[in-house]
RNA sequence: GCCCGGGUGGCGGAAUUGGCAGACGCGCUAGACUCAGAAUCUAGUGGCCGCAAGGCCGUGCUGGUUCGAUUCCAGUCCCGGGCACCA
């Protein structure tokens, strides 16, 4: 029988899980490596093919380092909270418990039919209450460090979702999930003080192996700036004053008026009687404005005065007081100085109110724009002279020396909204006493467990399903006081990814979260593989819990994930045209428009002959009409083209591949292996139904190299010298040597490249040697691991060759005896001569000169200059 | 608008430090095997001119630096991603 990956990939799989091939235990005599992959949300449609791109690169390198004698961490568990889970058992009833045991039943299954090298002992689900009880258990040592607080603040509510949403959730006005409506509501919430780490998540991103985009994204979520608080009294109205944040105190002398930000506490007290009107209706207009409505407006300024104004303490000139949407609460202290001569938003603002601008700072044209950048201080009193870094020193002396104000430093990250108000999360280990304070339940009463429910649904009022169950929510008073209240809210799934890559070091552990002994071998995470989206969120989340960890002294480095990697998408084909259904009416015989016939330059497409609006309509791959040249056509409409699109795979699109249709027509070994060579593995690609063919063949070559079948159909091993030739033995240390280097830079797609080259002159030669055989398979396994061990087995191995040391290149014939050099005249090849490895350049350029094209193309003009690069080429000028 | 990536054959991509552009794979063409097909194997495959030898052009575009540029510099166009009143 020929290479058959049906028969061959279920018994390796079985193998490994019965052998425990790849369990993990402390071993303080060997090195240790920990590969982490970024664990999945269960979703019920399954993996989809991006997974198996991150999954197969850590497969790889975990395989990698174990033949390289590491001791490897390589574990997987299920991120098991989350909305889709809850939003299918308002659908259909069925109990958010039941829905994920289904779908991570679902996911092992998949995962484990691509042979990836977990250590399944160490499976972990954020939903068991083993682990809930730690995540709980975390909570309470925030909550005593101060860390996590509640508070009454503007929350995003989403009332399509029923909950509230981070500001990192909600995009553009819309939430991430689904792309519901947001608003802003005052709310109590469980906040966490991440912002009191903000220095430290900036400043240890430094020594991070991390790529720098991402690096660089958290730096601007973090969003420090160095500035000054500066204290304006507030005229006429004794011991009232209030702090506004600069970045630019240097310019304080051209300060002339100041902003208030409509949600500002003072508004109300200082506001004037005459403009109190004017106030009220403009606050309550940036109330009911959406954010897109605002964001949308950043170029018109709008605001109202209070009719009161403040001291400027360096011109002690009276300047006007104003409110305007265009200064936000929660930057700063929600107050500015406009310095209109030198913000190009304070320019636009004092425009369109005649307010005067003043130059303080010289070197532009204020007739035209704010001059934003550095000069000399002028019309600045003490500051006159002095260029801006020296201006700000000064003026931040003389804020303090006169008390008012300070140099400091803003961040814009803000307090992280750590409560959402649905069922299927962590609830809080917190009891609410009738007199309004609150206390941490007792560790030994942890885990607090979800109450069961038949009615999943939001309560349409701002408060959580929680706050129904009344037997769940009271708990006796053990001083016989009145019953306590538990907490009604529950975590955002990023709580349980926040440490989970600890718990994967000590999953069993019932008296910690973790012990010290395993975190102490295993941390920090040496490699972390996951998307891009989780760039900012997850990450940053996770850093900030670790630190926290830190500090308490349950960890001793500062960061969890040493080096990180972000696989990229893996896209698919999907088919658009338009019609003007517009109410998916079924039974409609709708006018249908190719690309050609659509305006897309609006906000909704038209149809450019009528300016009619149409609808963008999809046709799943299988079903798109090839014509003879290949152009896409409708099915039912075969003058109709239809658009290629190259994206994100997607349900809408219908352009979704599934792993199991893969792996079941070509085997998992070519699904990993296609995965890995389709291009660099940080790089989006399309995914490509030829493509894996390709992948395919090559292991059939694979096969066939070491395998031959008699006549009669029996299979056996090829017959295998004892010594390589010396061709053979070159290749295969060239192979052992590149494939090594590859993988120690992920470059897998060109290992693999140089795998087919191997194989492929390895079929050309008379023998092959047993130990090029060996080799070969060795070199094969941590891609293609079932074809590799099925091989190995039939070389005559009776173990797995999971531990098999991993092969050492010959350095020495790395180097070839003779060396083929190009031969250049003027920068262009002309010929090429072979000389042996290491010869002078005299001998190099002197063989170069003897060539008849040389001297042909110098068509008689004398030599002048001749560059030689040893190994490489000769370049003769003349 | 600002900040990052990235533009290389019909397609995915390769090219270590400025040194033979197009490795490897897909697809395509021809041949071998076959009654035939599939599969497999062999050869070819950037474009143009040429019977050939060979020549010219060619890494988004326009310039520059250099003996030599996919690689460095300046400008410009396109695609993808991130940020978007953060004082």
């Amino acid at each position: 029988m020929a290479y058959d990956p049906a028969t061959i990939e279920p018994h390796w799989q079985a193998y490994w899980l019965e052998h425990q091939s790849f369990r993990a235990e402390i071993d303080p005599s060997r090195p240790k490596y920990y590969v982490l992959d970024m664990f999945p949300y269960p979703s019920g449609d399954g993996l989809h093919v991006g997974h198996p791109v991150g999954f197969t690169a850590t497969d790889i390198l975990a395989r990698y380092k174990r033949m390289r004698g590491f001791n490897v961490l390589h574990p997987m568990g299920w991120d098991a909270f989350g909305l889709p889970a809850e939003q299918y058992a308002i659908k259909t009833g069925t109990h958010p418990h039941i829905t994920t045991r289904r779908n991570i039943d679902n996911f092992r299954r998949q995962i484990r039919s691509l042979g990836f090298s977990y250590d399944w002992s160490r499976e972990i689900d954020t939903t068991d209450p083993g682990y809930v009880k730690w995540t709980q258990w975390i909570f309470c040592r925030l909550y005593e460090r101060g860390l996590a607080y509640q508070a009454e603040i503007p929350v995003n509510w989403c009332p399509a979702l029923g909950t509230v949403l981070a500001n990192e959730e909600v995009i553009d006005g819309r939430s991430e999930v689904g792309g519901y409506p947001v608003e802003r509501v005052p709310l109590k919430q469980w906040m966490l003080r991440i912002t009191d780490y903000a220095e430290r998540l900036l400043t240890d991103l430094d020594d991070l192996d991390w790529p720098e985009p991402v690096k660089k994204m958290q730096r601007e979520w973090i969003g420090r700036s160095e500035g000054a608080r500066i204290r304006f009294a507030v005229d006429h109205h004794p011991d009232t004053e209030f702090e506004v944040f600069t970045t630019r105190p240097d310019t304080l002398f051209g300060a002339t008026y100041l902003v208030l930000a409509p949600e500002h506490p003072l508004v109300d007290q200082i506001t004037a009687p005459d403009q109190r009107a004017a106030a009220q209706a403009y606050i309550l207009a940036t109330r009911s404005k959406s954010e897109r409505a605002r964001l949308s407006e950043t170029t018109s300024k709008t605001g109202v005065a209070t009719g009161a104004s403040a001291r400027n303490p360096a011109t002690g000139e009276s300047i006007p007081i104003w409110i305007a949407d265009y200064v936000l609460a929660s930057y700063g202290t929600g107050a500015i100085m406009a310095v209109p001569g030198h913000d190009q938003r304070d320019f636009e603002f004092a425009k369109t109110f005649d307010l005067p601008i003043k130059e303080v700072v010289s070197g532009g044209n204020l007739e035209v724009e704010a001059h934003t950048g550095d000069g000399r201080a002028v019309h600045s009193g003490f500051l006159d002279g002095l260029p801006s870094k020296e201006a700000v020193q000064q003026m931040n002396a003389w804020l303090e020396a006169e008390s008012v104000g300070d140099a400091c430093v803003s961040y814009k990250l803000r307090d992280w909204l750590f409560s959402r108000q649905r069922y299927w999360g962590e609830p809080f280990p917190v009891l609410h006493h009738a007199d309004g304070t609150t206390r941490i339940a007792a560790d030994e009463d942890l885990p607090i467990t979800l109450p069961e429910l038949q009615d999943f649904r939001p309560s349409g009022d701002f408060s959580p399903p929680l706050a129904r169950v009344t037997d769940w929510l009271e708990v006796p008073d053990p001083t016989g006081g009145p019953p306590l209240i538990r907490d009604a809210n529950t975590m955002p799934q990023w709580a349980g990814s926040c440490w989970y890559f600890l718990r994967f070091t000590d999953p069993e552990n019932a008296s910690a979260p973790w012990s010290e002994a395993a975190e102490q071998y295993w941390m920090p995470v040496d490699l972390y593989v996951g998307g891009a989206e989780h760039a900012v969120l997850h990450l940053l989340y996770a850093r900030f819990w670790h630190k926290v960890f830190y500090d308490i002294g349950l960890v001793h480095t500062k960061e969890p994930f040493q080096k990180l990697v972000n696989q990229g998408m893996i896209l698919g084909h999907s088919y658009r045209y338009w019609d003007d259904n517009l109410s998916d009416d079924p039974h409609a015989a709708p006018t249908r428009f190719a690309l050609s016939q659509v305006d897309l330059s609006g906000e909704t497409a038209t149809d450019r002959a009528s300016g009619n609006e149409v609808r963008e309509q999809w046709i799943t791959p299988g079903d798109v009409f090839r014509d003879d040249d290949g152009t896409p056509k409708h099915p039912e409409d075969h003058r109709l083209v239809l658009d290629e699109v190259l994206e994100k795979m997607s349900k809408s699109r219908g352009n979704v591949i599934s792993p199991d249709q893969i792996i079941e027509n070509f085997g998992a070994d070519s699904m990993r292996l296609y995965e890995m060579f389709i291009g660099p593995l940080e790089k989006a690609a399309p995914w490509s139904a030829d493509g894996i063919k390709g992948v395919r063949r090559f292991l059939e070559r694979v096969w066939r190299l070491l395998i031959v079948e008699s006549p009669s159909g029996e299979e056996s091993l090829r017959e295998l010298s004892d010594a390589p030739s010396e061709p053979e033995s070159r290749l295969l240390a060239r192979t052992v040597a590149g494939v090594t280097d590859d993988i120690e830079a992920m470059r897998f797609n060109t290992a693999i490249s140089k795998l087919m080259i191997l194989v492929r002159d390895a079929a050309r030669f008379e023998s092959l040697a047993r130990h090029s055989a060996e080799t070969l398979t060795l070199l094969l396994a941590p891609f293609a691991p079932h074809l590799a061990e099925e091989l190995w087995s039939r070389l005559g191995h009776a173990d797995s060759l999971t531990q098999e040391a991993w092969p050492e290149a010959q350095r020495e014939l790395l180097e070839e005896e003779r060396q083929k050099i190009a031969v250049q005249v003027n920068g262009k090849r002309r010929g090429e001569i072979e000389v042996a490895t290491g010869a002078s350049n005299a001998e190099v350029e002197a063989a170069a000169l003897a060539l008849d094209a040389v001297a042909k193309h110098l068509g008689g003009r004398a030599v002048q200059k001749v560059i030689v690069v040893p190994g490489r080429i000769v370049n003769i000028v003349g």
